[in-house]
Parts: structure tokens; C-alpha cells; sequence
DNA sequence: TTGAAAGCGCTAACAT
DNA sequence: ATGTTAGCGCTTTCAA
């Protein structure tokens, strides 16, 4: 069933069946809607193939994510898509592995679909501008920017949050009430990627708050799952137990590790407060609710798709968006004073 | 960046560029690895449309999702997109809303994306044979099976849990335990789907147990998320509070109604037991673990995989195969005796 | 072992 | 308003 047939049925030319599926106003009412019977009758579907291959570039945005285990992940997603189909483009959607290389993926996504532009969902920080010409096409990071890279800020956009001061931002929610001996649970404070920047900010609510950094109260997890924060709560409770609260660096992990507290007979946030960032839906249905930073899942997404666009069509330059938490207060923090 | 530069740059022609990028054996090694170097050098990636245009049938295998915020589908994806890689194809994933008409979105991607077969997630189990052969290439439900068609079983493969068995089984296990008052949370009890499935097993368990069911015990919730489970409890609870039990069709369902159960000042398991059926990750965390009847995930998304293959390359007919849960005692269910 | 050329389904220039 | 046709990048006969 192809273009041809329903030409074929219609007795018209496929130039102007063409016509019609592109919306070009040059068609005789009598004919549009002959060939739009015809093919509704036929259940016909233009090869997206063909169409790739033949038009100047493709209706495609890539999203590359990794990491897609994240359920903080999945709001994104849906909000970019919805956004991009909202300006009548495809979502192309690839996931990779969080130690994947993210902008190979990208690259070569990028030219086996010809994308227009590329949207990076959780991505690393540290590219080069040598990385980065492979990529032809206009990009956003969603989530992260470029904090320990060498690029100029003018070659890409991001939108994000600011990971470093909101972290600051949880770890001083403690502080403020009389937390001293904070915890981190973290992925890794050198993977140059989020993990790194708000352990940062971690340390420098500590410093704010006149507290000397214990590096035994440091912990670093495995991997990005809930199965490595449980272990890592396990390994860190038999080493300290002297930590009145805790700060989880995303909602999962958290949640991984309010139970880990739990199955060692502590009790949240009576023996341990908890905070964490990013707001995903589960956090709400811990008991005690989560108190966390809720990233603006929907904004996020949404900008990032804008962003692009407006790159694309020369409404704009690249852009640095950066959006704030909102502080959820759930029942996870006590105040000690 | 085309086959026709790399191929000028080598000095040979296309056809010889094009058997080495497909693996044939006519291309002498010196030539091979000439157009490989070139290749590697100036960054070429073919393009996808137009190979996918050209071959008689692509690598391509569709997965249609409906209802992907279910964090169910995530691990059934990841494995189906393994066991896909493995088989040297690609997977081409489509999500849509819990509400939207699943065979419609398979047929034009399928046609769209010129798809070899199709695995349709998380579906309804109504089809009828007009609406199937608008798909016109092979097809597997995974995780759902065609329970209330007209459908001939050679025509479709299914591989999934027996849902009506297996809340069969959940109930039982609480009415083994003394349980005689025991509330249902679903989605619906007449949608075609799997919520009627196992409201049929809920049925079933107490019918064998010789316990009358009582209509007010039966809770159904607007929507398939969290909160719309966490208010179904709410109202639940405020009509009637002698339940000792509550058997949820869902994990991410539970989580919520455990915690609407927690608000109003009920302890689980002491006040109400909770089982469920999935065995998502995050159920393994929640306070006490979750009582689960875990869904193998893994073998799920592989045998969709297999099984469509089989039959793409006729080493099999149409199969229908029924896997079995696997039980996780948590912490949420107590017995009464 | 290699090359020339046809054609996949479609769009867009150009012609009518 | 409609038809004719070239060509997008690639694979695959067929011929050499």
C-alpha cells in the first residue's frame, strides 16, 4: 500500500496525493477529500522512510537519556513529548546505559534519523568542544549543563536546575534545624556529573554552617539503583551511627534508604532525618512522605523542547535556563533544637 | 556524509562500500579494511531511512506500550530491547495513553516504520479479527492475552501471567490466613482488561473459600495511578472500616493505598494485610515490604521476543505461553488465627 | 572480486 | 489545479 496505490485508486497523480498528506493548499476541495476517503478505505500510512529520505530534514528531535531506570526520568520524558508533538515534530527516543557515552549515541542518532536537534536527558559534564562537532545538530541538556567542560556557553543550551545550590538548599534545611552531623549518600563525588556538583553543595552548606566535613559520614554508592543506596546505608551505619540526618542526592535512592535505616531498627526522622531531591511521584507515598526539593518535571521538559525549537528556527540563541526546586516538607525532618 | 563519499574517497564503488557494511563475504581484505578506515575517518553513519527503504523488510520490531507511566513496563521494555539487540534488530517503542486504542497506534507504526512484527504491552483483551488485520504482521501480547475476543488463538501469541489464576492465588493467601473481609482495589471491573481478570480470581477466592462477596468491599479507581488508588482507599475507608484485608491488582497501586491506610491511622498489617501482584523494585522497599506475587519480568520480555521470531523466520507457530508469579512474602499481610 | 544500474516510497521543482 | 519527473541514500540483482 503506497502513495502510488492510492493514486492509482483515485485516479489522480501521486503528486497530488502528496499534496494532500502535506496539507499544500493547491488541491481541489472535490480531490481532498477523495483522496482522504480513499485513505481512510485503504488504511494507508506514508512510509516515514521515504519521507525522511526525500524531505530537506526530518520533523525528528532526538532525546537521548541515560540512565532511563530513574523514574525521575519518565515525568521528563512525557512532558518533552507532549511538547514536541505540540509543534507537529516526532520524538525519537534512545536509551542508553548510564556508563554509556551519551554523545556517541547522539551522534549517531543524529545522522542515521537526520534529527533537526537533540535533546540530552542526564548526560555527563565534562564535553569538549572536539566531542561536540560530531554532533552537527543544535543541542539542549536537560537536567545538567556543561558545569566541568571546557565548551562555550554559546554552542548549546541546557535547562536545568541549579544542582550545586540546591543542594545547598536541602543540606541548609537541616542545618537550620539543628542538624550538625549530616550524612550524604551519593553516586559518586567525582563522576563530574550531578553526583559531583551537589556534593558540592553539600560541602559548602556545611562550611556555611561553621560544621567541619566528616569524611566518614561520606558514602558513595555502586551504582545509580536502589539496591546499591540500600548497601550503602548498611555500609555506612556500620561504620557511624552518630548522624542525626541524612541526605540522599535523588528521591529513589532515598527511598532505598529509609528502608535500609528502618531494617536496622532506626526510625525516620526520630533517630535520622532524610532529605533528598527530585520529587518523584513515589516520594509522596513513603511513609513519613519524603521531605524533598521537587524539580519542575514539566517546565524542565517543556523549555528544553522550546529551547531547541527556537534554535532551530532562528528565534533565538542558545540559552542557559536555569529553574528552581520547590521544597516539599514531608514528614522526614525533625528539628533536634 | 554519504555512501557515495565514502566510496569516492576509496576509490571504489558504492556496491563495494555497501557489501561491507553488510557483511559480505565478495570484498577482498585489502578493500574491506581501506573502506572500514574510511569509514572510521570521516565519521560516516549510514542512513537508516534509506536502508530501511530499500530492504525488503526492515530489522525493525515495534513495541507498543499503553500506559508506560506503570513503572511494570519499564523492566518488561529493558528486557524485550535486550533480547532484540541480541537478535541483531531494532526496537522501535511507542507509548500511549492508558485510554488510547493500542491497535490503531501498532498498525501505522507498523506501516510507518515498515515493522517486522509487533509486541503490544499492557493491552486489552477484546480484539476482534477485523480490527487485527489492519496490523498485517505478526503480533505478541506480552503480559496480556485476548481473554475476551473473538480472536482465533493461530492467528496472535501471548505470553503472560495466568491474571485470573494468580489472584486467585493472592486471595487465597489471605483467606488461608483467617481473612474473611477482604477489600479489592482495581481499576475496573468490566474494562476488557487485566483489572477484570483479576477481579474474577478475587471472585473465585472467596466463592472456594465460601465467603459471600460483599459489593461494598469492591473499590474501582478513576484512573490507573497513585493518587487515583490513593483516593479509591479514601473512600473505601469511609464507607466501611471491617476489612482485615485488601488485595490491590497493582504494585504501584498498593504502595499508594498503604499509604491512604497509614493517614487514617491504620497500621499495616496489624490493622489491614495488603497483597498484591507485580513485584515492582520500589515494592521491595516500602515499610513493611510489600506481600507480592512478582511477575517474572525477564522471562516475560524474552519469550515475547522469542516467540515473535520464531514465527518472523517459521521455525514455530503462534504460541501461547503462561508463566508463573512468584510469591514474596513481605511484611504486609498477617494471619488472623 | 568489483561495478553499473534499477528501484524502494516519497516530495518538490517544473511543466502543463 | 494537476501531472511528470528527478532524485534522496541505500541494497541488490546482473554483468563484467
Amino acid at each position: 500500500m503506497t502513495i502510488k496505490d492510492v493514486a492509482e485508486y483515485c485516479g489522480v497523480s501521486v503528486s497530488t496525493v502528496s499534496r494532500v498528506l502535506n496539507d499544500h493548499p493547491d488541491v481541489s476541495d472535490a480531490v481532498r477529500t477523495k483522496v482522504l476517503e480513499a485513505i481512510e478505505l485503504l488504511h494507508y500510512v506514508p512510509n516515514n522512510s521515504a519521507r525522511d529520505l526525500v524531505r530537506p530534514q526530518s520533523d525528528a528531535i532526538g532525546v537521548v537519556v541515560r540512565g532511563a531506570e530513574n523514574p525521575f526520568f519518565t515525568g521528563i520524558i512525557r512532558s518533552i513529548e507532549q511538547e514536541v508533538d505540540r509543534a507537529g515534530c516526532t520524538m525519537v527516543l534512545h536509551q542508553i546505559k548510564t556508563g554509556a557515552n551519551e554523545l556517541f549515541a547522539a551522534a549517531s542518532l543524529a545522522r542515521s534519523k537526520r534529527l533537526r536537534g537533540l535533546i540530552l536527558l542526564g548526560g555527563r559534564f565534562d564535553y569538549t568542544p572536539e566531542q561536540i562537532v560530531t554532533l552537527q545538530v543544535p543541542f539542549v541538556c536537560c537536567t545538567f549543563t556543561n558545569s566541568f567542560g571546557t565548551l562555550d556557553q554559546g554552542v548549546y543550551s541546557s535547562v536545568s536546575i541549579d544542582d550545586r545550590l540546591e543542594a545547598f538548599r536541602a543540606v541548609k534545611y537541616l542545618t537550620d534545624r539543628g542538624h550538625q552531623k549530616i550524612a550524604i549518600l551519593l553516586d559518586s563525588t567525582d563522576d563530574r556529573s550531578i553526583s559531583e556538583l551537589r556534593y558540592r553543595g553539600y560541602l559548602e552548606a556545611l562550611e556555611s554552617a561553621g560544621i567541619q566535613p566528616d569524611p566518614e559520614l561520606v558514602e558513595q554508592t555502586s551504582d545509580f539503583d536502589m539496591a546499591a543506596a540500600y548497601a550503602g546505608v548498611q555500609r555506612l551505619l556500620a561504620r557511624r551511627q552518630d548522624f542525626t540526618a541524612l541526605f540522599v542526592i535523588a528521591d529513589s535512592m532515598a527511598i532505598a534508604a529509609m528502608k535500609a535505616l528502618s531494617d536496622a531498627g532506626l526510625r525516620v526522622p526520630e533517630d535520622c532525618s532524610v532529605i533528598a531531591i527530585d520529587g518523584i511521584t513515589m516520594s509522596q507515598y513513603t511513609i513519613p512522605t519524603l521531605t524533598t526539593l521537587i524539580q519542575p518535571t514539566e517546565p524542565l521538559g517543556q523549555q528544553a523542547v522550546r529551547t531547541l525549537l527556537d534554535e532551530l528556527e532562528g528565534r533565538g540563541e542558545s540559552r542557559h535556563l536555569r529553574l528552581e526546586t520547590i521544597l516539599r516538607p514531608g514528614g522526614t525532618v525533625i528539628s533536634l533544637s
